[in-house]
DNA sequence: GGTTGCATGTAAAACGTTACATGATTTT
DNA sequence: AAAATCATGTAACGTTTTACATGCAACC
């Protein structure tokens, strides 16, 4: 792999019409940001190397006196998104602080566990929600909605699980003082 | 937050007892990996820097003539760690470059979307197959043990997610060949 | 005697976020 | 007139990975 993972979500971007840098950052945001965010940082230095590499084009197309460059996928560019799409995903990468937590949850002095997953659980659930706004502020097509609903459903999992979990260990609990 | 997150993966592997920085970053691999991972560019500097803040401890303990140095947690890094640990998860933060290419797979002339969900499918078989090895090679205790089957049925979830959706997009394709 | 495992460490590069700076246009 | 939005960009900072370097010990 030569580009960075950014670069093809440019592309991808890119694919369907001519966007600036700050539209795709907009479409970004509001879509696959949950899984692969991209930052202004990020995003003008990169439409540069790829207008540079021949990937994409800007045409300036200001608006009133503010400036504006509009970019456009070249054929070479549309070729990469492709070769991109049809080989494996390579990257898979989780972060979670709460998982984290959990694991250690057994350190000395405390009962932090069941708290741990309500709090997790509590963000999930208002994933789930901001998510269900973009599903209602408009239909996305075809594959965008299809990942939409993944995205509702895999963060509502998360919380059923922490929820479910948090019930076993209060039960365990319980049984515990009641044998003790 | 003043610490690192990875001061506090360090902290928590201490909590049980002494380790080098070498163990912790054993045990790192085979536990929390899956979803907060360090590396020795990160735990060795970590290391010194605990040392310094008098959260850790070190003392030399070379075996033969190879040096090594093991940590303890000092009362102060016991109280830090437990802190932590009461505080609500800050950071969940995804990278998934199949879900990227499928958001993406409308784009001209390709049908990627079914050979990537495949893709997906197999690298989370592949995740829930290696964390049966863990589980198999000795049942960890406690809140590692949860963790564990939460990495197990998490990856599960997602695998069973993308074999659902490519069968429910191959119909439709069938369908559409039909009609058409 | 060679390979694997234990053990420590650093330097460079890559990656990413945050904050800032600037200024026009549109909406309230 | 003020506030929000459109639009572009950079600098500083922080994080993380990768690759390299070193050397002892244990096992085969």
């Amino acid at each position: 792999m030569e580009l960075t993972k950014t670069a093809y979500v440019i592309l991808g971007m890119l694919r369907l019409g001519k966007r600036t840098g700050y539209e795709i950052k907009s479409l970004v945001d509001v879509s696959t940001r949950f899984f692969w965010a991209a930052s202004y940082g990020q995003i003008y230095p990169e439409l540069r190397r790829l207008a540079v590499a021949g990937l994409i084009e800007g045409e300036p197309r200001p608006q009133g006196g503010r400036k504006r460059v509009v970019y456009s996928l070249t054929p070479a560019g549309r070729r990469e998104l492709r070769t991109w799409l049809d080989a494996d995903p390579q990257v898979f990468e989780l972060r979670d602080e709460g998982l984290l937590k959990l694991f250690f949850a057994d350190a000395v002095g405390g009962a932090s566990a069941p708290e741990t997953l309500a709090a997790k659980r509590r963000h999930h659930e208002q994933v789930v929600e901001r998510l269900r706004e973009v599903e209602r502020s408009g239909a996305p097509e075809g594959y965008a909605d299809l990942v939409l609903h993944y995205g509702i459903e895999f963060n509502q999992w998360i919380a059923d699980w922490c929820e479910r979990t948090r019930l076993a260990l209060e039960e365990d609990g319980a049984r515990d003082r009641k044998v003790a």
